[in-house]
DNA sequence: TTGTAACATAAGCCTGCCTTAATCTATAGT
DNA sequence: ACTATAGATTAAGGCAGGCTTATGTTACAA
């Protein structure tokens, strides 16, 4: 490896400009700097990278190889480094996100959409999971940012949140819910434990976590196996479950508002207050956003709130 | 463009091993040089690069853009110059040589392939031209050297010759020559300006330089218009012409040495001495030939004069 | 709580880069 | 032929900037 990068600078205006005078004038330094300094990366690369002709530098094989290395390099370079500069002034580049799935798949690409209208230099990653594979992600620096749901998966266990920065964008009320005909008939109106826990289960993992989770709330009562008749990788799936009355479900309640309004889907409530599962952002907490960043998450939070997830 | 291209290197390293400790023990300097020269760079370019975080520097965007382009230039620029530096001890590389047209088509590429049987590594360009096309290349460094006749072109003015170096590699004899009917025909021992004027010339271009410069040598008159009734691109094309009585040209001897010893071919001789085009290799005068130009035109000049163009 | 590992900061030294000035040399101009 | 000029190299010395050592800070582990 080359010890001083500093001479390849000198050494590409020397090449471009076939003259030491003219590459000292682009450097603002003496020509005689310049001299030097060629001097020494010859030196140090033990080759002659110029044939000195009077008045002129004449490139050999090895300046031509090594010129052929730097030029293309230094063009990327300029251009890193406007890019970086000019997403200081205007948003700018990609963004590279993580968000739950069902936030994601809901809402990401209208909201991409919308604000590249407004910014169409700016590009998108978005990666979807759970927090358990978003977290890591951010803390590594994979995605800039994330937003996760800690409901569904409250209870698992994270080191070091304290790494993170989490700001919370919008509540969702979890309910369980089932259609009418199914409450009609499997329900009665009884809400009690010992008759809940007996349904019909559709859920998001084998395990039925978020089912545990919503029973731990409700009843305190954790560890019961439950009777999951269905899995189901979304929300909109285990809607379409729901009303095809295949048993109880865990759900946000915006996202069936209009079933419940229209009486084809039943929530199954308790003495106890709703669950609210908050969707926060997360960050890095010492980490300092760019300028991108942060205007797409103001952008993003008005936009979520002013939809009003209860209306 | 960045002022200082060496903290690049530093911060190379920061990424690749996620640490400033581990950089500063590969560039041997300490920790703390590294981390000044870290957030000398965030500075110049005003972003941040990496978020501190305990004990760890997680990359941001515009660290990760940067690190996009610096990455693979330091791939490319290790591999440039362990390439310069081996072709310090063995042949290695690309070879630009600029030959005249027959010399090049007739022995290069022979020599080529024999060469590349002893030095794989070694690749060639090969520019065929006359000198007047040859030597710009030489000057301004597009071709590393090149073998010129000056027999055909002599007469044509070059500034600055003294800024080529000059050495002779073979000798070749230059001849009027016909077929040994045409001899016969149209000749008929007569070897006198007068005659030898008014035949059909068979010449490589339309102005007759060649034929000219023949009997500006053996008759010294200059400046007289001769009857071409054929203008070839090539030796071998001239050849074909005079085997079929087409006229008297001017051909390399050893070109002919078959068809003269057969009788087929007839040389014109005068009571001066025969014509001798010297053959030479060129290079720029002040140009310090690397070790693969050196074996190479050792080894060339050695086959060539081992052919023995006289024989 | 303490110890430790890793990064940041402070202060001063010293290397190495840059400048100025002189020298060299080929070309242009008279 | 003589001089002037332009561009490159060489030499010497000043000084900025990078490096080192020492200290501060902080999170994690024991």
């Amino acid at each position: 490896m080359l010890q001083n990068l500093g001479r390849l600078k000198v050494f590409y205006h020397v090449f471009s400009k076939g003259s030491v005078l003219s590459a000292s004038k682009i450097l603002h330094v003496s020509q005689s700097a310049v001299s030097q300094s060629l001097q020494k990366l010859e030196e140090e690369i033990q080759s002659q990278l110029f044939t000195r002709m009077h008045k002129r530098l004449v490139p050999t094989a090895a300046g031509e190889r090594l010129f052929a290395v730097v030029h293309p390099f230094m063009q990327e370079l300029a251009g890193c480094l406007k890019n970086i500069k000019q997403s200081r002034e205007k948003p700018f580049g990609e963004l590279r996100i993580g968000a739950p799935v069902e936030f994601g798949k809901a809402y990401f690409p209208g909201m991409v959409a919308r604000f590249r209208e407004q910014y169409p230099e700016v590009t998108f990653y978005l990666k979807l999971g759970n927090p358990a594979t978003l977290l890591p992600l951010v803390e590594t620096g994979q995605i800039d940012f994330a937003f996760v749901d800690l409901f569904l998966t409250q209870n698992q266990f994270f080191a070091n949140l304290d790494i993170y920065h989490f700001s919370p964008v919008v509540d969702e009320e979890i309910i369980l819910a089932c259609s009418k005909r199914y409450y009609e008939k499997q329900i009665k109106s009884d809400h009690s434990f010992s008759h809940l826990k007996s349904q019909q289960f559709i859920a998001y993992r084998h395990n039925a976590q978020d089912v545990k989770n919503w029973f731990k709330h409700h009843f305190n009562k954790g560890n019961v196996k439950y009777d999951v008749v269905l899995v189901v990788d979304s929300q909109q799936a285990l809607i379409s479950a729901v009303k095809h009355h295949a048993g109880v479900g865990i759900v946000a309640s915006h996202l069936v508002a209009k079933e419940m309004k229209e009486g084809l889907i039943v929530p199954i409530h308790t003495p106890k207050p709703k669950i609210i599962n908050q969707i926060s952002l997360v960050l890095l907490q010492d980490k300092v956003p760019t300028l991108t960043e942060k205007i797409f998450q103001k952008f993003l939070i008005e936009k979520i709130q002013s939809m009003n997830l209860f209306s």
